[in-house]
DNA sequence: TATATACCCGACTAAAATAGTCAAGTTTTT
DNA sequence: AAAAACTTGACTATTTTAGTCGGGTATATA
């Protein structure tokens, strides 16, 4: 149970705009030098960020990305749902007619992982980006 | 962000057994063909089991396996943690010097994600066995 | 207007994790 | 003796993950 690095690292790149944006775009190739994550990766993941109205962008010399919302209104759950990183704990949907084991009818421990993931977003959904930057006397 | 099967299984074969166990032993071929999971999976699984002391076994005919705690004790955490299912939602370790990114201080996110795991692992902990037993009118 | 900077986007791939199988046992009850 | 059921390690196919690559396009500034 693990959270992949993409969704890791959108975060990671976020909270470093909320803390070095003074309104005027970052650029991924700071975001990359100052967090250590590879160009080519975070490329990636904001073109995710930028197609949910996370992120703006602004092309050319000097451009950059630019955050949507303040980081005091940006839910983590925002976030990660921009990067398909469901919190689904586990495989069965909650509109398919098919449960986890091929079966009509629903297994025995569905309801406790309804419940479980009702939890964790729960915790995603309550916290603000800026909520990540009360304490960053660890942070480089 | 998703559960494993061996997990989910687990999880499921033990809440198996405390709906149908009257004390005596339970065969992994009943639990399988109950919950349509494969024997030789399930083997694999509560050979786990056994070894963190979450069920004991009962060799030869008649044999199976028995819960050593009742469903009213058993915490669903103990069941993950035999499956060596950390909840750690990132890979940066608690005791280890190398941090996520492979520096030495801790990433700008790096809290976040320690008050993630705590949060989830709370649920597992305050949750026992027998609370998956609680609505079953959907079991099959 | 040349050019460097930085975003845009799809496709590709190596490596790791997962889910599950297989083979070859051992133990105990009837 | 035979059958039921646990024991164990090794093996493998599939999927997912974590990234890379290549070839773009837009724009500020010199
Ligand atoms: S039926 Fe939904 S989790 Fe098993
Ligand atoms: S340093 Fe621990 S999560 Fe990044």
């Amino acid at each position: 149970m693990k959270l992949n690095t993409k969704s890791r690292y959108a975060v990671m790149a976020l909270a470093d705009m909320a803390v070095f944006s003074c309104d005027n775009a970052v650029s991924l190739r700071d975001i990359s030098l100052r967090q250590g994550i590879s160009l080519l990766y975070l490329e990636q993941i904001f073109l995710k960020l930028k197609k949910n109205n996370i992120v703006k962008s602004v092309r050319g010399i000097n451009g950059g990305y630019i955050l949507v919302k303040s980081p005091k209104e940006l839910k983590i759950s925002d976030i990660l749902l921009a990067l398909d990183q469901k919190v689904k704990t586990i495989g069965c949907k909650k509109d398919s007619k098919k449960s986890c084991n091929g079966k009509s009818t629903k297994c025995i421990t569905h309801n406790f992982w309804d419940e479980l993931d009702i939890h964790i977003n729960s915790f995603f959904e309550s916290k603000k980006l800026i909520d990540l930057l009360k304490h960053r006397e660890a942070r480089l």
